[in-house]
DNA sequence: CTCGTTTTGTTCTCGCGTTCACAAACTCCT
DNA sequence: AGGAGTTTGTGAACGCGAGAACAAAACGAG
């Protein structure tokens, strides 16, 4: 479920608020969901709450991390290293979250040898070698829209089996393969349609 | 409808292409969705295509822009000027798309000053009078997360009514206010969930 | 030990969004 | 001009996820 991770970080902020046990009311409240759904969701990994009292707040964050495979390191790849690579690189988030960036890569020549976040930029045909020696599974693309067809190519060709894609394109890949889109100009644009009918609507 | 942005930019790569007409299952093709889905979407904005030939591509470009807010340029707000606010202030896909970011903000004294993609980084404390001056209605935090809540209520308080969030946190506003959320790790996790899948799938 | 209270896990119903399928409408060819 | 072939716009069915409601289970008080 794509509910879990908000799930993770609204257990953490519990833990580190010092609760050891909550309700699915309180975990709901704070993860923002209904809670019947949460419980519904919970329900799925298995059944680690305790009727009448409630969740053990690590203990369940435990079993919410191993269920995501967030209690292992996933070695990943991002490739195109413009203003977007660069911020996903230097981005805590990711190291925080069991993410680890073992390589940069990038078809520029000029940005070869350039280090970011403590790792080097390497050429792009180094992709192979480098999923093969990591056992890289997932790779991020953050190249413009015209080359990221061919780089999620490249991917599934080398080995990795999931794509997050910051470009705006959709990509053409085999249904095995799984893809998540982040399009930020999108979501902007959506907030834009809001307003603009907000407008058009007192306008009216 | 939140597909609109994905059908102007389809339509946008069609017209660059050269083509002037396209038929409903081309153009789902090109946004990635069924082609009735697609229809059903346009017709709800009007009937722009033309039974028996399809859609005139910069027509229904236009149409889709001027629905959407898009023909207009809105100023934006940034808050937060860590390594996302930097990637976020100089991401050209913002530009493009209408967006002008008028205003960099920080908490931080020592950023102050500092020139970001043209733009000035200000003190918080600016952000009414920002506001005030350009009519800002969207803005966008790119803070730690214990920071998002207060620079929500401090957005809201100073009129803006379109937030978008890129802290991992939930944030508490009014119903009158639309909030859009990005959260770059979450993205990761739903795949590192997929990957975890596999692999004791594999193993049982 | 029993009863009341609290909270989980689950069943059921409802509503929305997606998809199928078809009629209306337009073009082109003969 | 008429018919064949396309393609849009929309009505109807399907499926899935969300929320409400309830039964099962655990704890505590008396």
């Amino acid at each position: 479920m794509a509910r879990l991770p908000v799930y993770l970080r609204a257990l953490t902020t519990l833990s580190e608020a010092g609760t050891t046990v909550c309700s699915s009311e309180d975990l709901a409240a704070a993860a923002g969901v209904n809670s019947a759904k949460l419980r519904k969701d919970l329900s799925y990994l298995g059944s680690y709450g305790t009727r009448g009292v409630g969740y053990d707040v690590d203990y369940l964050r435990y079993q919410i991390a191993r269920e995501m495979g967030a209690t292992r390191d996933w070695p990943v790849v991002i490739v195109g290293i413009g203003n977007l690579g660069h911020a996903l690189a230097n981005y805590s988030g990711f190291r925080s979250r069991g993410f680890r960036v073992v390589a940069l890569l990038d078809a520029d020549g000029q940005r070869h040898g350039e280090v970011v976040a403590g790792v080097v930029v390497r050429p792009f045909s180094d992709l192979r070698a480098i999923v093969r020696e990591h056992g890289v599974a997932i790779g991020v693309i953050a190249t413009p829209a015209a080359a990221a067809q061919d780089v999620a190519d490249q991917m599934v060709d080398a080995g990795i089996s999931s794509i997050l894609n910051f470009a705006p394109t959709v990509l053409n890949v085999g249904a095995e393969i799984a893809v998540s889109k982040v399009d930020l100009s999108k979501e902007l644009q959506v907030l834009a349609y809001h307003e603009q009918r907000k407008a058009t609507q007192e306008t009216a």
